[in-house]
DNA sequence: TTGTATGCGTTATCAG
DNA sequence: CTGATAACGCATACAA
């Protein structure tokens, strides 16, 4: 094998032919002739040439065709959650016809080593819930002025937000819950802030994760007492060792958990299950995300479906935006709401005059 | 806003140094006086530079900080997978103290459109388990001179490849339920190929899936007969659906099932319990994999613990060394037995003479 | 349709 | 410890 890879110099010159012809051949940005092009790709052949350079390339357009994605979490524990990993899909495609891919970065690099915000090869990056390093993350972005969209998280006017109508969505699964007759109503949260460890939340305690929140100030506006009891995670393991606890005493059990994921809510049914309970008969739950709960079956849950594929692709069109020139807004999705069954009729109560389900808040 | 980007000369002029000496102050790989790292850092302030363009500095150094990781599926298929999340934690653990980021490539890129192995600025590729177009993407890879790795494949004798010791792993479990007097097992596989269509696996069929061929050989080796019902996809749901299968017929009913992974071994376990059967009293049910199934307990599965973010680590290591100029061996893991409480004396046997695990074979 | 010239922003090398 | 010089490999404006 020869000392040095071959350039498209070097194929332009065994082809017999001009750099820049070379070039564009293998641009085609440019109209080349049959023949030309067959004695070009026949020299790259001969040579072993495989294309242009991608980082010589990116330093002459000014294009890596790269797109940052930064976490908070490790990967692991991001994509443990279903809601992310199909955004992150919605996300894939809608950078591909950017000719990008999607780079990894973690926001809190520990040893500030390995890839960063600062010093990856990035078109444009999405900051996905880093609410708290988000301003750290955003300063550097925004000297290396580089295009950024955050998703699920504040960032500011002049950056495009892709997020969810939380509260509205939350609300109209307690008006459900509230339609059908329910009182004793308890919220079952997603963490408060990192680091929690799972217990009631004190009403004077400060929420510091957005959608948590949002999340519970719609539960709210329709339960304005219910308690909150907040996981330390979204997984069916949390939801069970919540749902224990929440159903522990029978005096004092809630007729309905409004959770605020699926996975919590399967957790919760699976409490119920285990104190012989019936859901939805004795105890009604709503969860939120709409995903497919591997397991849960034959329940169905009552939850609030949320655009996770669109919210990921709503970042890839507003980056590609971006990186045309133009301004992308930014856009609220909202969820639809899904009745399944595991909520009914609360005990004791009787049938709403107006059918079960009353979205009005 | 100025009309153009600070660059690192503008620092060097703006600080009266030459851009050589502004250089060595951002890279740090020369000692610099405080003086003149000071008087550097204030200009690079003042003009809104932040730090050295990575495009440029990779045209230059020849590196990215880019490692590709290849996926033949969508990464919501992907990441599904418990096994390839943490296997990715453990790769991005890896990487990070060389100072590169994983970027995600999918292998059946559509349009021939996004980033892929041919266009991104790659330092190196870490291919997972992708058998079909493995070897187009080695090829591609292969001319452009960039250090790769397999993992769960196999790319020829000059590739360094990670991977498990399946058959010997499946054999351990099969001999346990040997020794635990069950005669009538049955395997229930991962898919035997892509599309695969829920369902038994006639002896005359090919398996073109390396994983699950492995795994069925170690099963194989124990219980010669052992029929293989193979599902089409490693998920609760799926194990349920062919739980439901293979438990239907009480006539016919296994004693054991070998499930070749923990999602499916749970759904094996609902669909008994749907049955009303008691696992492990009428029915034992072994994994693969190790995971944490969120939701499984009380259940404890006897399985084997393979070592997912060792994997990803190993690769990672191997793509440090090839950087470097080493060259990286390939690794071969073997799995840890665990027994849960899924398994146990099959109904009327006798107890084993020498305890319930044997693992001899 | 093809060729010529130029610079993208950096860093390695080497001399001072 | 600092500075001058020379690439790194390519894509574009422009001329032919």
């Amino acid at each position: 094998m020869g000392a040095r890879r071959a350039t498209i110099s070097d194929v332009a010159r065994e082809a017999g032919v001009s750099p820049s012809t070379a070039s564009v051949v293998f641009s085609g940005k440019t109209p080349v002739s049959t023949q030309t092009r067959a004695r070009v790709l026949a020299a790259a052949e001969r040579l072993g040439y495989s294309g242009p350079d991608p980082r010589a390339a990116s330093l002459r357009t000014g294009r890596s065709g790269i797109v940052g994605v930064v976490f908070e979490e490790h990967l692991g524990d991001t994509f443990l959650d279903p809601v992310k990993t199909v955004m992150m899909d919605g996300l894939a495609d809608a950078v591909a016809p950017l000719g990008a891919g999607l780079l990894l970065l973690r926001d809190h690099d520990p040893a500030g080593v390995g890839a960063s915000l600062t010093t990856a090869p990035l078109d444009a990056a999405v900051l996905i819930g880093c609410s708290g390093m988000l301003r750290e993350s955003l300063s550097v972005v925004h000297t290396r002025g580089i295009p950024v969209v955050v998703i699920e998280g504040d960032a500011g006017a002049d950056v495009p937000r892709i997020d969810l109508d939380n509260r509205e969505a939350q609300r109209q699964a307690a008006s459900h819950l509230r339609s059908l007759g329910h009182e004793r109503v308890v919220v079952l949260s997603l963490p408060i802030r990192t680091d929690w460890v799972p217990g009631w939340v004190p009403e004077t305690a400060g929420i510091e994760i957005d959608v948590t929140r949002e999340r519970r100030d719609g539960a709210r506006d329709v339960f304005p007492a219910a308690p909150v009891y907040a996981a330390a995670a979204s997984s069916i393991d949390e939801g069970l060792a919540a749902g224990r606890a929440l159903l522990a005493d029978p005096a004092t059990r809630p007729t309905a958990v409004i959770a605020q994921s699926d996975l919590l809510a399967a957790g919760v049914i699976r409490a119920a299950e285990e104190a012989g309970l019936d859901v939805p008969r004795d105890l009604s739950v709503t969860g939120f995300d709409g995903i497919e709960v591997d397991g849960l079956a034959p329940y169905e849950l009552t939850t609030l479906v949320q655009p996770a594929a669109e919210k990921g692709r709503a970042a890839g069109a507003a980056v590609a935006a971006m990186l045309d020139g133009r301004d992308a807004a930014s856009i609220r999705f909202t969820c639809a709401f899904r009745e399944g069954n595991t909520s009914a009729l609360a005990p004791g109560a009787a049938p709403p005059a107006s059918g079960p389900v009353d979205s009005g808040g």
